[in-house]
DNA sequence: ACAACTATACCGTCCGGTCGGCCTGGATTT
DNA sequence: AAATCCAGGCCGACCGGACGGTATAGTTGT
């Protein structure tokens, strides 16, 4: 995170998890693997976060990515930030993440009869999570507020 | 694109432009300063592209951006994977992309008395361009037509 | 005894950046 | 007009450092 996705070396990953650099080659034999896991492990947590919400809302996955987002210490942000290094070196490596997403969106679609809505609530949610990523300005934490209470009536609608 | 946007090399920037990795690197002292012309480049492409939009429609900024997702030779595309490949190897080079789209934000809260919905749909644009940056679903072709459409009355009903 | 490491040394490759030289077109001199 | 010179644009061989990966010998806990 701090010197960018792109630069991130076994080294430097060993360093941050108090492992030597043999022993993060013991458990993962290549970068490739690294990022695999890396980024298999940000997607458990973050279906795991998904379980939190009720049974049986309506629109249930949607939901569940918008509570993602709105973690102050972010399970979105290491899942992002793992997404860009991963696209970055090795763009492959988002196969898992594709095929995880496509199946939330087929569940998304088929719990409403407004395709368009829930979608530009889901593109929004996404466009939200990879400005914070990049650092890129999304109006201030007072408007995100105030977007997050209209998204979250937007699904509820839904 | 091909090979990852963090994988970029000079000699590969070299080869695709006909130059040679001196001739590059006579032009742009630096890699840094090789990316951020090319950041650079596609700014002022994509800020051209927004003088095609009438000079006194309402939300005449938020239109531009959405115009520019439905290029189907995207300028967003070049431009988004120049961003991925700045993010990655050095994230203060996208600090140029922060002041313009600070800018652009202003404009388009200062269009509307509506700000979550102008919101809304600034972020949905930007997630519609990121999912399509790394391959990720974004419902297809039929849907994002509907969402576009969808889009396109929001912007208007600011 | 075995798994899970640590520590260290090492190799090969890749890549950013340097450097000396080449070439061309225009200005200057003769 | 011919010869000369120069500078800027570019080439490509090379260097050095970083990094992925291998190998090996020792250590610790079960």
């Amino acid at each position: 995170m701090r010197e960018g996705a792109g630069n991130i070396t076994i080294e430097a990953v060993a360093k941050e998890s108090g492992l030597s650099k043999g022993g993060v080659l013991y458990n993962f034999p290549t970068k490739r693997a690294l990022l695999s896991g890396l980024l298999d492990q940000m997607l458990a947590a973050h279906r795991e976060f998904f379980e939190k919400v009720p049974e049986r809302h309506p629109a249930r996955t949607l939901c569940g990515h918008l509570e993602t987002v709105l973690q102050p210490k972010d399970v979105g942000d290491d899942l992002s930030m793992a997404i860009l290094a991963a696209a970055a070196s090795d763009p492959p490596l988002l196969d898992p993440l594709r095929t995880e997403l496509t199946g939330d969106l087929e569940r998304i679609l088929a719990d409403t009869n407004d395709a368009p809505a829930a979608m530009i609530a889901f593109l929004a949610i996404q466009g939200l999570r990879f400005q914070r990523l990049l650092s890129l300005p999304d109006g201030g934490a007072d408007i995100t507020e105030r977007v997050i209470e209209r998204l979250r009536t937007m699904i509820d609608e839904l």
